[in-house]
RNA sequence: GCCCGGGUGGUGGAAUGGCAGACACGCCGGUCUUAGAAGCCGGUGCCGUAAGGCGUGAAGGUUCGAGUCCUUUCCCGGGCACCA
């Protein structure tokens, strides 16, 4: 029986598999749903396997529906220069043979592909809805470009400064880019998180994410007039008195107009060396040492007008609040570290504790320091300081309460061929207004781009227009000046479009009568791979409905996935993401409820048996379709569940491997005898011992609750226990075979339904309730109580559940391993905890 | 650098503040066998013949009692906005 060898046990279980789809059920299913699979992963390995394994076994006895998705894969395009679509396919097909394979029940009637125009129409579609709410818009931002290769590079395609590929070096350059205003939801984003059942840590991490701040902008004047003000955000106001210098982002607008003839050349050298930069860099250099560069300009501080300087430096992002602070060395560790560097000027003026040794005090205290005419902070504590000096700068228009967010607007758009293209013409101004008067589903404020001197106007398609889909196109290679393939394809590129239909026409033809024709230049961005997989939970609800996204009877029905399990990698990104398209929708009408994923589960990966990410390259591969021709799927399935807690990342270990399967051969020995019948220890009259049928219902009682708080690997072990004693049985009840059966069931399907059928079970053990535990029968009469003494364990003995203190004491001194250990000394106090431990505190 | 996890035997891992190491792997001994495989029985954190002592990355602290709570610290992993 190596490797299984009955091959029963291998039968295709599709048949088998509980599955529910249509909402057409009188009870709504349980839905579970995995995070996106992606088969531009190494297939030949366990590790993604895994992800999804584990959750099948989630409440199988339930009606479930499960789910699996498909997103599209660029890289290897790239690199192959073949079409993307056919490694697609070919990877897509291998991945479903896996999966059946290790007997999922995934509904494979809802399987979605997000590269299908008929899926992306609605990707398409949502971003229709995003553009006319005015929360899409277009924008210069700096991407990594790399001239040697003619293209943009990802962050990870970078590495030490240089492309990954080739090792030529990288800049950064400004390109046009889509963005959107996932800020306008920040709030909402940050309020939604109190209403779902997530890690702690993942809730942290998006509301760190988010950065909420309360604080104020300041209007500074210069002392050069004619240069306006400087708008700044701080979270402290109330330490205004204690600013004594300012410090812009290095690509703050104003700079070139501040700089001095005499700082020019190192302001400019400053900003060269800090554009070459990411924000990760800044961010992490600038923390350990500081630097900046003066630009000769000062600023007026408008509580005490006091001149100070103005200066730049990489530690202030222009991403952040208005790109430009007040320094107050005093009570920012920050400032003070830059003040001591540049020899700066530090006026504390929030009191330190007496003793205070640090540098920057940013604690509480009376405000010192803070006087000038009518206006004293003095004295007042940093809450109350702040609420004044805000309320004044308010009366004197010299600034207002602010509350600002680390959250950026989500660049949307990639320079690539492979991802949907946006429904998005561009046209002239006149076309525009044109288009504007025939069209009622344009955004308040037209999305406009500035050119050359011409600004172009983004017009989107008409939904009825979708898909908009991608051309054929000659080269999947970048176009070398930045934009996506696409450029490249005139005929597709540069059309005669309808603006009341969509249709389009290339512009080398005759322009059609009709007005609603106009000269229009495609959209070459295409959207993120983020896009297709911000929404799909929702098109499993009614994944073919031509005429919306899903029907409003499935979201209303299904509702959203009761449980969602994906890697902790998405902690912030995917699922900031997706709540906000999520939260569009809702506020649209579409979906009914507010947030999409309201119990999250982070579930480890495997890793190789070098304690390794899994990877082709390091050659510690696992391939699943090895291990079942060996072990057969249901060890496998056990395996994985046992190695240790979902969300852990774990090695493999091909030893391990060994155990679960002797434990689903004793499980078989105990049923079936040497001669292929049924072992006759199993018994229809016999009787089983008391603590079997304890055992038994512990065993029920603790698998079921493992499963449903998904501790897979204890739920095993408790079952292991219960088999180990059932082997040390003479005899044992078939009530009592079957009910272990239907808990095995989940677990490794394959054998108990076999097993099941052979046993004399009625029908599948699939269809079976989870069987019911007495829990009369888990209440002990007697208990084992340990014996402490000084909170050390020195003995136990089985006493009654009930006994009291004082018997307890007298069983304890009486005892020959505690005794010797009260042997002259006194007896100070006396520790009890019914059923657990007895501790006597000597001296 | 910042945010989030995690460090427990030779290994994977168990432990509502109450016997650290459940359950497995591995290893050692025994049994069965012509021999082996499989199975079964016993042992297995470290030091020690034993009594006992020591042990959850390190150092402090709270507590009758700490793997678990607090402080500091080291190491490893994930994320940091164009990998998704």
């Amino acid at each position: 029986m190596k490797g299984g060898g009955d091959a029963s046990w291998f039968q295709d279980v599709e048949g088998y598999a509980v599955i529910a789809t249509g909402f057409n059920q009188s009870r709504r299913g349980f839905l579970r749903m995995l995070g996106v699979i992606r088969p531009g992963a190494p297939l030949s390995m366990i590790d993604r396997r895994y992800e999804s394994l584990k959750v099948d076994r989630f409440k199988r006895w339930q009606r479930i529906v499960q789910t699996t998705t498909f997103v599209r894969l660029s890289r290897t395009a790239v690199k192959t220069g073949t079409h993307p679509a056919a490694n697609t396919q070919n990877n897509i097909v291998n991945f479903r043979r896996q999966i059946k394979s290790l007997g999922f029940s995934y509904d494979w009637e809802r399987e979605v592909d997000t590269t299908d125009p008929k899926y992306f129409r609605w990707t398409q579609w949502i971003f229709l809805q995003l553009f006319k709410k005015g929360l899409a818009y277009v924008d210069e931002r700096p991407v990594w470009w790399c001239p040697e290769l003619r293209t943009v590079l990802a962050n990870e395609e970078i590495v030490d400064g240089k492309s990954e590929v080739g090792g030529f070096p990288v800049e950064r350059r400004n390109l046009r880019q889509w963005v959107l205003r996932i800020t306008a939801y920040a709030e909402q984003l940050l309020d939604g998180l109190k209403d779902v059942d997530w890690p702690d840590s993942t809730k942290r991490m998006q509301e760190a994410w988010i950065g909420r701040s309360e604080g104020a902008e300041v209007r500074f004047k210069l002392e050069d007039p004619k240069l306006g003000d400087l708008l700044i955000f701080t979270t402290r106001p109330d330490t205004l008195f204690g600013c004594t210098y300012m410090v812009l982002a290095p690509e703050h607008p104003l700079v070139p107009a501040l700089t001095t003839a005499t700082q020019r050349d190192a302001v400019e050298a400053y900003r060269r060396k800090t554009a070459a930069k990411s924000d990760v860099e800044r961010m992490s250099e600038a923390a350990k040492e500081k630097s900046g560069v003066f630009t000769g300009s000062h600023a007026i501080n408008p509580v005490n007008g006091a001149k100070v300087p103005v200066w730049i430096a990489d530690y202030v992002l222009m991403g952040y609040g208005t790109g430009a602070i007040m320094a107050v060395p005093a009570q920012d560790e920050r400032d003070w570290e830059f003040a001591k560097l540049y020899d700066l000027p530090i006026i504390r003026t929030v009191q330190p504790p007496e003793g205070f040794t640090g540098d920057a005090y940013t604690g509480d205290g009376p405000a010192i320091n803070s006087t000038h005419g009518d206006l004293s902070l003095d004295g007042l504590h940093v809450t109350e300081a702040k609420a004044k000096i805000t309320a004044w700068l308010e009366a004197q228009q010299l600034g207002s309460r602010r509350i600002n967010y680390k959250l950026r607007d989500w660049l949307f758009s990639r320079q690539r061929y492979w991802g949907e293209p946006f429904p998005i013409v561009w046209v002239s101004a006149s076309d525009y207004q044109h288009a504007a008067a025939l069209r009622p589903d344009l955004p308040a404020q037209p999305v406009t781009f500035a050119e050359g001197g011409t600004t172009h106007y983004a017009l989107p398609l008409p939904e009825s227009a979708l898909p908009l889909e991608l051309p054929d196109v000659q080269s999947y290679l970048p176009s070398g000046t930045g934009e996506s393939p696409l450029a490249n394809e005139t005929a597709w590129l540069e059309v005669w479009f309808n603006a009341l239909t969509g249709a389009a026409i290339p512009a080398t033809q005759p322009r059609p009568a009709g007005t609603e024709w106009m000269r229009a230049r495609r959209e070459t961005n295409t959207m993120p791979q983020w896009a297709g997989s911000c929404w799909y939970y929702l098109r499993f609800l009614d994944p073919r409905n031509p005429d919306a996204l899903a029907s409003p009877e499935a979201l209303k029905y299904w509702g959203v996935p009761d449980l969602y399990v994906g890697g902790a990698e998405h902690a912030v990104l995917h699922l900031l993401y997706a709540r906000f398209w999520h939260k569009v929708l809702f506020d649209l009408g579409i979906v009914p409820q507010a947030e999409p994923f309201r119990k999250l589960l982070h579930q480890g990966i495997i890793l190789g048996e070098d304690g390794v990410k899994m990877s082709k390259s390091r050659g510690n591969v696992v391939n699943p379709d090895d291990i079942i021709r060996s072990y057969g799927t249901d060890t496998l399935r056990l395996y994985l569940m046992f190695l240790g807690p979902l969300e852990a990342m774990k090695p493999w270990n091909p030893k391990g491997i060994e155990g679960v399967h002797r434990f689903l051969h004793k499980v078989w020995r105990e049923c079936i005898g040497e001669n292929g019948q049924p072992n006759p220890k199993v018994s229809d009259t016999h009787e089983d011992a008391p603590e079997l049928i304890k055992l038994l219902h512990e065993t029920i009682r603790k698998t079921g609750e493992d499963i449903e708080n998904l501790r897979f690997n204890t739920s095993i072990s408790q079952m292991m226990i219960f088999m180990n004693a059932v082997q040390k049985a003479p005899q044992v009840s078939r009530r009592t075979i079957l009910a272990f059966l239907q808990i095995l069931a989940p677990f490794a399907p394959h054998i108990a339904e076999e097993l099941w059928a052979r046993m004399g079970g009625a029908g599948s053990v699939g269809q079976h309730p989870w069987p019911a535990y007495d829990s009369n029968l888990l209440e002990n009469t007697m208990v084992k109580l340990v014996f402490q003494v000084n909170g050390r364990h020195r003995g136990d003995q089985l006493v009654p559940a009930t006994i009291s203190q004082e018997a307890a004491f007298e069983i304890a001194k009486a005892h020959e391993r505690v005794a010797p250990h009260l042997m002259g000394k006194s007896v100070q106090r006396i520790i009890f905890v019914p059923k657990k431990i007895l501790n006597i505190v000597v001296a």
